[in-house]
DNA sequence: CCGCTGCCTTGATGATCGTCAAGCAGCGAC
DNA sequence: GTCGCTGCTTGACGATCATCAAGGCAGCGG
């Protein structure tokens, strides 16, 4: 079943942070005929590791987990992908299978464009092609930034970092001004991203709340003061 | 003082592996004619991070590493550049200033190639910016791979995969058939490469030498087998 | 030849973190 | 309700690793 108001990609809200905002309204008509979207439930999994990449996937809204599987095979998430990230198209356009499995964390609507339509857009539109290099080109950063973090920093400040980033999408203030946040993954999850195991986020988790900045109750957190956290960070 | 056989692109030994594999030949005498190449000795600096993105540095022989500043201050090495590599190419292609220090670590001659002919070659020819994005694309996936490992080995298993990397671009075998090489960098950069402490490093390696994988003398190693080193890291 | 300096090694110690194991809280199924 | 499941926490222990400190060893300039 799909949202009434998702349904074209002239009304998707997150059309303008996509790649898809370099197309005109000729191409974008061309894409709404062909774009399969879907709304899913949390624990379905989009694509897996090792699959032949069958197209992109375009996250519409909700929240999407990227994994890899290691040597001995448990699932580390590697990265999260929200409203107006568009997954699976770095295997697309180096035309190999998928590296990791995409799952859904959350309800979410994510439409499907083929493969082939989206080589046909890119030979149409050059725009296009840019977009994706900026994409490839912010996820290369990226990825080298936490490469670094992972190396110099602790466990602890990794973790105080995650909360950050998770804040600034799924956070808010509550009815008194105070900076609240639903977590949306789980501590396991939480582990795997920050490369540790969850006795010691759970230990961590444990400390900082016995240091006053933040209040931990199942998935809800409340942080005390949101300055307080950031100064905490390494780099001032 | 610039070597006589790499004086130009036309004749440039490593031209076929770079992102100028794209240019036809009129487009190769532009780059030719504008193209600074230089000889550096170890320790020369090419650019600074932070510094703005005059252009993009092709590497035609020896090794730079490129290194990052720490919120301390430590230089840390993140990773090696060497022949046939461009460095510096996401901070044009992003329009913005060097996030890491690029440091010549052998005696290397590099060519430098001001942004804005980079821009004109783009403009002429769309295969130049497919390159880039392929290349962008192997970073991206590089750094992910690295993260990964980071998250998931043992500084033991991330030294003998860096051994092996290393061993595939500088090792060879000696004249007894033995595989040998001769490391390119200092233990301390080694550190910083795998994210550990370089007493932790020297330890590691003397535990590497005492199963018999190895023989260290200073920067000189000697493996036993290279089977049976592959054969230790994870992944079967 | 001496002393210096940078790089590497070695040892001792303690902090951090992973592992194993038990207990506990939440939650849906029945 | 209560059973069982899953995810989280806690404790105890050991392995790993960083830190501090001392010493060795080459290269180099005096």
């Amino acid at each position: 079943m799909t949202g009434k108001m998702n349904a074209t990609c002239f009304g998707c809200q997150v059309r303008h942070t996509t790649e898809w905002c370099a197309l005109n309204d000729e191409e974008l008509a061309l894409l709404d005929g062909v774009k399969v979207p879907k709304t899913y439930e949390a624990g379905t999994t989009l694509f897996h590791q090792g699959d032949d990449c069958a197209g992109i996937y375009c996250i519409s809204s909700g929240l999407v987990g990227v994994r890899r599987l290691d040597a001995a095979g448990n699932s580390t998430l590697v990265r999260l992908c929200g409203p107006g990230e568009t997954i699976g198209y770095r295997s697309f356009l180096r035309k190999s299978s998928h590296r990791s499995t995409a799952e859904v964390m959350m309800p979410s609507t994510v439409c499907f464009i083929r493969r082939a339509t989206v080589r046909t857009l890119l030979e149409q539109n050059p725009n296009l092609g840019l977009r994706f290099l900026d994409h490839t080109l912010k996820d290369a950063d990226d990825f080298e930034d936490r490469h670094f973090e992972n190396v110099t920093f602790t466990v602890r400040s990794r973790l105080l970092s995650l909360l950050m980033v998770l804040y600034e999408r799924f956070g808010h203030l509550n009815e008194n001004g105070e900076p609240v946040m639903e977590l949306p993954i789980s501590r396991q999850d939480i582990a795997a991203l920050i490369g540790a195991s969850p006795e010691t986020i759970s230990r961590s988790i444990g400390a900082v709340q016995d240091e006053g900045l933040a209040v931990f109750k199942g998935r809800k957190v409340q942080f005390h003061s949101l300055e307080a956290l950031v100064q905490q960070l390494p780099g001032a």
